[in-house]
DNA sequence: CTGACTGCAAACGTTTTGCACGGTA
DNA sequence: TACCGTGCAAAACGTTTGCAGTCAG
């Protein structure tokens, strides 16, 4: 795994713990701290909602890992890619990516704000196909 | 003031307490409960935190007022008016409102994630004016 | 072998709750 | 007058910290 290398530049070792974390948001691709943390009980009993914590920080700290905040639920986390948005099912909580032209909408703000634009973050709200059906 | 029968409508009564939230928030936009509790104390000495979390998600509740989530920051608060976006500056804390026309970005979502899309939130993040010249 | 990581327990800051009193309608 | 709201204190909650033992490099 490359991520290994990546952990390491910054001084973080791959531990079975921290690697699982990598492994579990690589998989669902977005995951708040509880469920972070049943998914680690199963491959370590005995693994503290400390670590988690300390692993999350140490891995936002490098940026490689991003919090995304929603309305009207936990943050969750992901492994950082390349800018993109997010669209929440305020049904069952599933958060997917969905990459967007932010040209013009860029442009806009910048006129109406006169701030010196860095980034942006998008969350769209909504239901999800599944919940729809159901 | 408009406000009151507002609130009437939706069973709080109009205290004094209350009143000064709506009007610190009328006045300066956007606030945490820090700073909402700060403000109150002027007027109110005795006035506890309590009261200040407890009327927060009374309005919120009957959706008189909105919670903004910005990244870095804590959770600021505003009068719900029509929909808008956020301009956070990064290095003074100040959040502006801005009129977006997100007709073509909603189309582009709604196609992309395939979710029946119901509201957005967008928070852009820079540098303000002010700081920017100082 | 050394420094970083883990897991535990305690500490911390924030938010919520229960209750008696006071104020609005 | 009836009920909602206030302020206080305590409780609950999520997150962080300190420390001793352990493990990755």
């Amino acid at each position: 795994m490359n991520y290994i290398t990546l952990l390491k530049d910054n001084n973080l070792k791959a531990t079975p713990q921290r690697l699982s974390i990598v492994e579990e948001l690589y998989l669902h691709g977005h995951m708040n701290v509880d469920q972070l943390y049943k998914s680690l009980l199963i491959k370590f009993p005995s693994i503290s909602l400390a670590t988690i914590y300390k692993n999350i920080n140490a891995m936002l700290d490098i940026c490689f890992l991003a919090e995304v905040k929603l309305p009207n639920a936990k943050s969750v986390y992901e492994l950082t890619k390349e800018e993109h948005s997010h669209v929440l099912c305020s049904k069952c909580g599933d958060v997917i990516d969905i990459t967007l032209d932010l040209s013009k909408l860029c442009e806009q703000a910048k006129e109406k704000s006169n701030y010196i634009l860095k980034d942006s973050a998008i969350v769209f709200n909504g239901i999800c196909p599944k919940c729809n059906n159901s």
